[in-house]
DNA sequence: GATGAATGAGAATTCATTCAT
DNA sequence: CATGAATGAATTCTCATTCAT
């Protein structure tokens, strides 16, 4: 029997479930939640309407799987460096890059992630029950929380100047996101020695 | 017979076609394009479902006159600094101030705008046809460039480093946008200094 | 202009509300409450489905209104005879009456409405959210309660004997729906005196 | 090996087809027929899918099985206290005895199933192809039929008045059955006086 | 026999848009 | 111009039934 290996899905990549995750990210990723149907990932992921039901209680559902199972190994390789022992600068640095890898795949289904959640942080306007749109905030607010550690680390031994570590966090994180929504990021590396760049010395020639 | 001012939206307030620009704005906001109802707008609007229709083409076409009406004025005013005889950083400075006090303003308008037009630069899953997107592209786009005109300027003049101005522009654009949507701006003045601050000297200690 | 004249629902019998609620009374009764289906209900009603939803917020509630409305005249044709001042039995005999003629004509939909409904009584098997099946466990339990009110009037002006009136109405009561539902019923006149015979007599011969 | 009984449903009750019927007698009776599904059933039945379908051809031949299965020994003792050599006054009490214990244990199916098929005798309406239909009916018009014929013996033996005996024979029937549905029977044996005293001499004081 | 993953026909509901008044 | 009743295309979701293992 042919071998398959288990995926990012938690599946088999023949499995009814991964097709099905593998076509709404397509779908999800092109249209946007409001313009994606059912019926269209359906028809990519080669499958039957009820299929979809078996496997996930609804559309939303089905998409905030997605979003999770996508960004956990992203998150791991997050947490990683945060342990390592190395200097804070490095561990930037190192974030800064694993950020431009993973937002270069996932620009798209973040995008529509980010804007149904109305920004990690509104009220009453999204999609998405208060519950569930908690979920999601701790999945995308937990990335910059990790990078305002980082910076927190910098600032506390001296190497950064005393900055609004939140703030500074978001911007950077922006700065990353921006770049990877309008296909800045062509070669990751270059990308993030650009962005240190900017970040660290400032743009004044001085 | 009363006074009512010419506004923002080009016709007397009393006008219907105000109000329903005026809900619109409201709507649009708070619910996204998708969510939002035309019913939730003429509820507002104190108007009838027709009047909507003589007024604009479709839901659509009033989204995108929403946006438009909106931005004339913060154009204005951005191409109002461009034109001023300053030295650059100056124009920067005054740049960043009119993003902030117009995203602190229409943050969840232009969020929404910005989504359903997949960061001003994508393909082909917009619920907008092509022309009409390049038309919104425009809008946000010009003003990105006119900030990297000034940035431009800044190099040119030796007051900044040798930078890729465009991505500079994106970034800095980013950051008072992001800084915008998270609510973070409670004084614009501070908020610009603290921009100021970092794109100028960077983070680091030095 | 042609004249139309007011109808028991509330509007002239061309509007479209009307036409709605008589094919509803139609096909519920027809098919009862599960299977039958808005696309036949606006078949027969020959409107749109957005109509339907224009003058009732879903199925469940076109439902409620219909029941709600074809009980009204019934209602107060009963409360009439209440008020009325007669001897008990002659009250009696004159609710039979119109019990007869009531389901008579709506025995098919009131069953259906008795079954979802579960016997005016039970938990938590029906379509209905608890707060509606109060509204028509109403509409049902009043008319026994009516009735039981008559027969307790008898049992104290010593015409009746001393008999559980709750659990007399009731059957006194499902006889009625019984015969109805069983199409037994062909001349009212001739029913309301064969029950009228059998519940005042018995079948005792003596 | 243990001892298992054969039981009503003519299996031993460990047996998947024994489990099943539990099951939806279960489910049929709190949900009513549509509102049932097979999934509810089986998490029930501890069994799976596929099971249900080997023993029976589809939910409708499920539901009539159960019927009919439920109905065979109500419909034997009936038949036997016909048979009996009784006067007809003490086989209707009987009879009455014996319907007032079935049905308050199978009230909620029985009125499941009257309601599915219309009460015994209608037209084109029910869930159920013609055929079928004609079998539930035999089902519940045999009771009846029982007890009119019961009531026929009476009339001809002189100790009933001249009465319709078919009429006569739904009212008590459904006399039992409206005090099954609304749980008013506490005690068969009080139940089975009161209604012998209403029906033998009538509700009037003579 | 037992199982349950896969299926798709069918149903309810929403909402932008039209058009006669 | 203003209106809002009427419309139906589009969409989500359910659930009985099949069939390969």
């Amino acid at each position: 029997m042919a071998y398959y290996r288990e995926d990012q899905y938690g599946g088999d990549s023949r499995s009814k479930r991964h097709q099905i995750l593998a076509a709404a990210y397509d779908v999800f990723s092109r249209k946007g939640y409001h313009r994606a149907t059912v019926d269209e990932i359906i028809a990519l992921a080669d499958t039957g309407k009820g299929t979809v039901y078996n496997y996930f209680n609804n559309k939303e559902q089905l998409f905030y799987t997605l979003v999770r199972e996508r960004n956990q190994p992203f998150e791991a390789a997050l947490q990683q460096v945060i342990d390592a022992d190395q200097p804070p600068m490095a561990k930037i640095e190192a974030m800064v890059r694993i950020f431009l890898r993973f937002y270069q795949e996932n620009a798209d289904l973040w995008r529509v992630m980010m804007h149904e959640m109305r920004g990690f942080g509104s009220e009453d306007l999204s999609f998405v029950k208060a519950e569930t749109r908690e979920k999601y905030r701790e999945v995308l607010g937990s990335s910059v929380k990790l990078l305002a550690k980082a910076l927190k680390e910098g600032v506390d031994q001296g190497v950064l100047r005393e900055i609004n570590v939140t703030h500074a966090a978001y911007v950077l994180y922006s700065a990353v996101v921006t770049m990877a929504f309008n296909h800045f990021i062509e070669d990751v590396e270059a990308s993030a020695r650009e962005l240190a760049d900017i970040f660290q010395y400032g743009m004044a020639k001085h």
